[in-house]
DNA sequence: TCACGTAATGTGATAATATAACAAAACCCG
DNA sequence: CGGGTTTTGTTATATTATCACATTACGTGA
């Protein structure tokens, strides 16, 4: 299962399944809040989800309006927006880009590990990470509300693929 | 010292003489590198330290062409770039800014605090974060080559501010 | 010192990313 | 149904970043 997989971005795996579940938790995550998944949102996450990497605003939005959605910039913003607040999406700033969420219903403070051979991008766990940036800021007496760990580097397959 | 304050942002100090240190910092450190510090370069610095906070790039460029430089983007995006390449300056992926690294001289992972009340930007040490993170990637077999590490939150200032 | 290759700069054009503002439609709740 | 709120669609524009190419400055070795 994807929660027990935090890697499964470098690993195959059955997608379909991955993805299927993860609507389901969408479906759970977004009543449990009282927000809606409406259709461009809940497209919206299925398209991040197929793609399984990170894929640009204007990306989506293509998808999106090839879907009979509207076909302006804000159209896919305001969607992935939503999907970012409830935790169903992440922003990955390095790469101006948004990838869903591989496991949204455990509360998490996720790290990216970006692979510049082949841009896939893996969602870590980053408890250890995220107690020691808590560490680090009550030190200089910072709080810290929220963080965004981004690594760039190289995946087993690629490091593999280049020795 | 500007080594010994990682939190100097968020505390007053004799901020022309942290300006000078870092420039003579910048200059060794180019010189052993071999590379040069030319005047835009030098100059698109010296508005990243004056400032003393994340700057973006147009408005380094603003400053650098009302001093006879370039106005194109470009001008300011080269010099930028040089300088964090080197080591000199850091890029704030959250604002789309750069700032002035208040430390060049020593090896490090810095990891950024910015608060939203102000808008200051401090680097703390991240040495104990960036272990962390290795730690994580390597479960992976995941090699990190450069990490960005941002968090958002509160300043002390700001938070006695609030209450 | 001067010819040559390389690095750096200036400039115009344009690409890529993101938001503002407002009208129309859909939804929810009484 | 009626009225307030949320969501969507659309136009327009702001912001950030890069490409391509001509020109200039620098550094090095003959």
């Amino acid at each position: 299962m994807a929660q027990q997989d935090p890697g499964c971005a470098f690993t195959p795996h059955d997608h379909a399944n991955c993805t299927g579940e993860a609507l389901q938790q969408a479906e759970a995550i977004c009543a449990e809040a009282g927000v809606r998944l409406t259709p461009v949102r809940r497209r919206a996450l299925e398209i991040l989800l197929e793609a399984h990497r990170a894929m640009g605003a204007y990306d989506v939005l293509e998808r999106l309006a090839a879907d009979g959605f509207g076909h302006q910039p804000p159209v896919a913003y305001r969607a992935l927006d939503f999907l970012v607040d409830q935790g169903l999406a992440h922003r990955i700033r390095r790469l101006n880009a948004f990838t869903a969420c591989t496991h949204p219903a455990d509360a998490h403070a996720p790290i990216f590990l970006i692979c510049e051979g082949c841009n896939a991008v893996a969602e870590a766990p980053g408890q250890r990470v995220r107690g020691a940036l808590d560490l680090a800021a009550s030190e200089l007496g910072f709080a810290i509300e929220r963080a965004n760990v981004e690594a760039l580097g190289t995946c087993p397959s690629c490091r593999e693929a280049r020795a």
